[in-house]
DNA sequence: CCAGGCGGTGCATTCAATGCACCGTATCGG
DNA sequence: CCGATACGGTGCATTGAATGCACCGCCTGG
């Protein structure tokens, strides 16, 4: 999460080897990881334990690992951490200096286009800013927010909004896609029986756009019957252009001016109703000055594009 | 906050010590009060600094003051230090111990009766748990809920709710309080008219009880104009005793049962429209078990008074 | 103008944290 | 059944980061 390991602060370093520890399983094997030797982390382990007032790892044959209480004192670990990285960030943006870092978790729809021209636009602004972008499904998206190893999520159609902080939605119509000689490029309307008529290529179930296809396709009392099915939107996009098939992607992740050698087309709202992108934070917390920014120049792109 | 000074944690010293300086305003008086030699400090501060990356106090020529960075960095230990003890409790609790420590703000009329029967009731089932009570008038207890000095607030028709989120809220119409024998003590109805043509000891401007009354007042063309004026509901409720005169309060802070000597009465609503009080904590924040616990328990309370 | 209080610094000291060697134990593979 | 192995835990010598002491230069208030 961070850009420099060793930039991280001394008082917390003994938090940080407890996270190495519940990560590695063992204290040995964390302390390898740390360039310490067992001896010191293990006495280390023992004096926070001590002074905490109860164990926080119960020990196993093979090692150890992380009871209930030690959940709580990780997450608080991780929640300090990621307000001192906040505190930094105020204080950066006081002294007028614009240094920050943001991360984002995503859906792959935000990878082509979107995100991309996002950042540079951002960073065109403040070069001191750097970002991480992990490509998340919209499970795995909520717990890198409470986890704190992510600050912002931009997810289509999350499930669960447990802890799901909104901070902007818009609508986005599921479409499908195809060659330009594609039989279907012609149609003024395009209505789903259409798309799963012919071979079609859809994404897995884990993902927004394909929940919406089975939801729809129950509804008029068919089924999603993919030729490929797969964890790839990027796939998706090039497939269409060697088979004659038709994929499915949001209009966030396309663009009519430089995949030109495909189409797209919402499908109707008749058959499906528009699904919904996210832009969200964990629920109550504070972001730094430069996540924040970020998350208001998205929102505003967001906006744009459905005026559009 | 804290019952023993001791208990703190070895790796929040530095940010203790941070807090000790800027009380003192001086980095010798702090370390003198830390038990520490000035120079000890002083390195303590530079090295801080340093890892930081920026300075957080002023050099002034007779000592030292925060500067911004240094606000946000004294906010942000203040925060963590109220996150481990909440930490703590939920750790106690799932161990089945129900420690805890409860901080409470409140107005002077939960004094007589409400808090001390809400605080034996919760200890009687939680003995291990102990509670802090500040008095304070409505601005100071939201105060004390930003800098986590106390948990909860308990206050009268708080003015600013910026970071006060509500938990509770029950209606309390302002009651005038007169000896047995006095005139009103026959009246059906009580019209604010016929308290303020009597002689009448009122609250400071700065309690929500007389905020009320000033408005109601301005409302009919009158204004109050109280023999005595005081900080103190205690000598409203004993004065009004001696002096045959009106005194002015909230149902929580009387009881008819254990003042025999005095009868108090809402003033009509046709005047005056009941004021709220409100049960909140810092908006945002996460409770320790045992003071969420007892917000429950008050919260329950002042349902059945508002029922009854 | 000087006495006192302030922040800051060089130097010797100390004690808490570490590394090393080793113990007892549980597990796994042959 | 029995070594080989990996684990957490502990006594002991060592080290280095944090401390205390003495002192500097500075500013202010009387």
């Amino acid at each position: 999460m961070h850009r420099l390991e060793a930039e991280q602060v001394q008082h917390l370093e003994t938090f940080r080897l407890i996270e190495a520890i519940a990560r590695a399983g063992s204290i040995r094997k964390a302390a390898e990881d740390s360039n310490i030797t067992a001896s010191a982390l293990n006495r280390r382990l023992g004096r926070f334990e001590h002074e905490f007032g109860s164990q926080i790892f119960e020990r196993l044959p093979r090692g150890v690992r992380l009871n209930p209480a030690g959940e709580l004192v990780l997450q608080h670990y991780r929640a300090q951490r990621s307000d001192l990285a906040r505190v930094k960030s105020q204080v950066a943006d006081l002294a007028g200096v614009r240094r920050g870092h943001v991360t984002i978790a995503c859906s792959q729809a935000l990878l082509p286009f979107f995100l991309p021209e996002q950042i540079a636009a951002y960073r065109n602004v403040h070069p001191g800013v750097t970002f991480a972008v992990n490509v998340r499904d919209r499970e795995q998206a909520e717990a890198e927010l409470v986890s704190f190893r992510s600050d912002l999520a931009l997810v289509f159609e999350p499930r669960v909004l447990v802890d799901f902080e909104v901070l902007h939605a818009i609508p986005q119509p599921v479409c499908a896609l195809f060659a330009r000689d594609h039989p279907l490029a012609g149609r003024s309307e395009l209505r789903l029986r259409d798309c799963l008529d012919h071979p079609h290529i859809a994404p897995a179930q884990k993902y927004g756009v394909r929940g919406l296809l089975d939801m729809a396709a129950k509804r008029v009392g068919r089924s999603v019957t993919p030729v490929v099915e797969t964890e790839s939107f990027e796939l998706i996009r090039y497939y269409v252009r060697q088979e004659r098939a038709v994929g499915f992607q949001i209009p966030i992740g396309l663009s009519s001016e430089l995949d030109t050698d495909m189409v797209f087309r919402p499908i109707s709202d008749r058959d499906m109703p528009p699904g919904n992108l996210l832009l969200g934070q964990m629920r109550g917390r504070v972001l730094s000055v430069a996540t924040s920014r970020f998350a208001d120049q998205v929102a505003l792109a967001l906006v744009k594009m459905s005026d559009a």
